[in-house]
DNA sequence: CAGCCTCGAGTTCC
DNA sequence: CTCGAGGCTG
């Protein structure tokens, strides 16, 4: 059947054929996005994909709900559902050497305001898989992947297979959320992969693939015959709490029926942390399975919530990693790279070398000094060697993840081998390119005159946190930038290509990888991106220094695209008049060691000229903006320059034009102090100072260091001195600590 | 003004 | 994931 002509299939055939295609389409997207091999060439999937478009043409009604044609372009199906982590699987801060587990330590106790030791449990760190189980009235009811710690993939079939995730719970609360890690034995890894090369399958790179690829089978009879195991040792929803330790949940867990790791053990203090590092160090290769790490825990479940966490990683736990895995190989080239704002980054071409399991044949160099070993005036930089082409070069993977160059053989040397010279012109426009004084990256100045630039800022401008348009990528992008007929240069483009299109003489749709449908869906998705917040416009914009979060800020502040605009536009003479003091001033820097003085005085004076040509409201606007929580004068004066450059304004004028701006949501929050501006000062009983300033933000108020005029609420404790009379002096509200806490809880 | 924390921008492999 | 640097805190 596979070989017989669309036109000749039986309807009978034509269901059995597409069913046959989803199933090896899907294989292949799995195997694309995941960290297995690819099952099949880019050309023999599109050789499927044609296939199954050209079926479900002829037979419409037979289309399944997961066809690929769906997916547009290289965007592809991911074969698993999706799954919201209500409590986010967060990942761990990393150390490496033993002193950062006692500058650990300090911390903690330093925000708890503790001195004497306090207890942490430290297990090693199994290298798999995490996984969160949901179970309710103690049945097994869901299995998702970390994914990106919010959103995870529903493997629950898969995971039913699994002998060591009990399906059911005897005496446990009626909604449990158990979080562990999946992983495979050497014993069962090294067999898996003799019976998969005696079955002329692929093999398997390293246990931690081999437990990925098994769990992320669509086919959950495949992962019943993969021998994957589970520890327990973390949890999310609870409906109930029955343990006020980690050590106590973890036994808790046992008694459910969880393998939890044996070598979990509770330490006192530093020292004792690292001993039993040590201890499982020592013990690693008699495991029988693989670990990367000692993780420790504050014990205390209490302390643990007044802890918290950072953005990404909680700050009661830290992970001890164990030193990289090493391997040498030679350097065989040094490409150079421009990225999205111009840098210049050099990357490392290597002769392929297994490393921690991985075929490795890039490598990053991060800048110009770094290979030089030494910065622009000669002084050694820290980790950088002086490397050259032809050299044997020790590669290995930080994080287990990006591969680094570790060191350099100068041993084994060509005597030929000469420093590299890194190009002071862009290797892909030609442009200058220029490092700043005190600058570590040398960068493009072609701006969007370099095709680089251009690609990746389109890239970003279509990436995830930004537009996020499905069905474009980072393939569509470099496809559709070097399209004579549909070209797609800046991203207004991308706004009039279906006008464009309709207008054309060739039509998109009959070119490769494009059908009928993914047309459609494509012109669909691009009409859905015409509304877009605020935050995500001006990320999207890819400014320098304006980042996710500095467009949140800046978006919260001033609320529509056209207030920032005016206030950004007002502040330019201020922002030129603080770039000329800055250059001034580091003028006299330089001149009083070089005794340049006549330069610097004619910026001094420049300045000095800048400086009083400021209209008033035009130092006001400078001011607002930098002073915006997040907004310093760095981010303030790329903002500046961006939208005083003409063409930039102009380009960005022609995008606005398509779309509608969502303003912030304002956030619904009930908390008497949300939107409140607090200050505390004077010592606090209940509770320390960053503790304070977590809940109070947690609660949507704004934590300022200083009174001002602008300041609603002054929480001073015993001990507050000129912050209290400030206070007085602006007739702001004062209450002491207890006041406080009534009033945040009482809320 | 120094040190801490968070953010931005860079990169690899599959 | 990591480095460097911007912005904030003490």
């Amino acid at each position: 059947m596979e070989d017989k002509q669309v036109a000749d299939l039986t309807e009978d055939e034509a269901r059995d054929e597409l069913a046959r295609l989803a199933l090896l389409l899907g294989e292949a997207n799995t195997a694309y996005h995941g960290q297995d091999a690819p099952v099949m060439t880019d050309a023999e999937y599109d050789v499927l994909k044609r296939r199954n478009t050209e079926i479900e043409v002829r037979f419409p009604a037979l289309k399944r709900a997961d066809s690929a044609s769906d997916q547009v372009g290289a965007a592809v199906s991911e074969g698993f559902g999706k799954i919201y982590h209500e409590i986010r699987m967060l990942s761990l801060e990393n150390a490496f050497e033993d002193t950062e587990i006692a500058d650990f330590d300090d911390r903690v106790r330093r925000y708890l305001g503790l001195t004497k030791a306090i207890f942490y449990t430290a297990e090693p760190k199994i290298d798999g898989l995490s996984l969160s189980l949901r179970y309710e009235n103690g049945m097994l009811k869901q299995a998702a992947t970390r994914g990106d710690g919010n959103i995870g993939e529903n493997v629950t079939e898969n995971v039913r297979t699994i002998t060591d995730i009990p399906k059911a719970l005897i005496g446990a609360p009626a909604i449990v959320e158990v979080r562990g890690e999946v992983y495979m034995s050497h014993v069962d890894f090294a067999a898996l992969n003799e019976r998969q090369a005696a079955a002329g399958d692929k093999t398997f790179a390293n246990p931690r693939n081999a437990a990925a690829g098994s769990l992320r089978q669509l086919d959950p009879t495949i992962t019943a015959r993969r021998p994957l195991r589970f520890f327990a040792y973390s949890w999310g929803v609870l409906s109930e709490f029955l343990s006020d330790t980690q050590m106590g949940a973890i036994d808790w867990l046992k008694s459910l029926g969880f393998q939890t790791n044996p070598l979990t053990k509770l330490c006192v203090g530093p020292e004792d942390m690292l001993a039993h590092y040590r201890s499982i160090k020592a013990q690693r290769a008699t495991l029988g399975y693989d670990i990367d790490g000692v993780v420790y825990k504050v014990n205390d479940l209490a302390l643990q919530s007044r802890l918290g966490f950072r953005s990404t990683t909680p700050r009661w736990a830290i992970a001890h990693k164990f030193p990289a895995e090493l391997a040498w190989t030679r350097l065989l080239a040094i490409d150079v790279q421009v990225g999205r704002t111009g840098a210049l980054s050099p990357v490392a071409r290597l002769h392929p070398v297994t490393v921690g399991g991985v075929v490795v044949s890039n490598a990053t160099l991060h800048n110009e000094d770094y290979i030089a070993g030494h910065d622009s005036n000669g002084n050694p930089i820290r980790d950088a060697k002086d490397i050259r082409i032809g050299d044997w070069v020790q590669v290995y993977r930080a994080g287990d993840v990006i591969p680094k160059i570790a060191d350099v053989d100068l041993a084994r040397r060509l005597p030929e081998a000469i420093p590299f010279s890194f190009p002071h012109l862009c290797p892909e426009c030609g442009s200058e390119a220029v490092r700043e004084e005190g600058d570590s990256v040398r960068r493009c100045t072609g701006g969007l005159i370099c095709p680089a630039q251009a690609i990746e800022r389109l890239k970003h401008f279509v990436s995830r946190g930004a537009f996020d348009i499905e069905g474009i990528g980072a393939k569509q992008i470099e496809m559709f930038f070097a399209d004579s007929a549909l070209p797609i240069r800046e991203p207004a483009d991308i706004f009039t290509l279906e006008s464009r299109d309709a207008a054309g003489l060739i039509r998109l749709k009959n070119r490769d990888g494009f059908g009928e449908k993914s047309v459609t869906n494509l012109w669909a998705a691009i009409r859905a991106r015409r509304t877009i917040s605020l935050a995500r416009l001006i990320f999207a914009l890819g400014l320098r220094h304006v980042g996710e979060v500095a467009a949140q800020d800046l978006s919260r502040h001033y609320q529509s695209w056209e207030a920032l605009c005016a206030a950004v536009d007002l502040a330019r003479p201020a922002a030129l008049a603080h770039r000329a003091a800055d250059e001034a001033e580091n003028a006299e820097r330089v001149a009083a060691a070089l005794e340049k003085r006549r330069a610097q005085i004619t910026l001094v004076h420049t300045a000095a000229i800048a400086a009083a040509n400021v209209p008033s409201d035009s130092a006001a606007a400078w001011h607002e903006l930098i002073t915006a929580d997040g907004i310093g004068p760095t981010l303030a004066l790329s903002l500046s320059d961006a939208l005083a450059n003409s063409e930039e304004r102009a380009s960005i004028d022609r995008l606005i034009a398509h779309l509608t701006i969502l303003p912030p949501e304002i956030r619904a929050t009930q908390s008497p102090v949300a939107g409140k501006t607090v200050v505390f000062t004077g010592s606090l009983e209940k509770m320390t100072r960053a503790e304070a300033k977590v809940r109070a933000e947690a609660l949507g108020a704004k934590v300022s260091g200083s009174v001002s005029a602008k300041t609603d609420l002054v929480i001073a404790g015993p001990g507050a001195g000129s912050k209290a009379k400030d206070a007085e002096r602006y007739g702001v509200e004062m209450i002491d600590e207890d006041a406080w806490l009534a009033l945040i809880t009482g809320a």
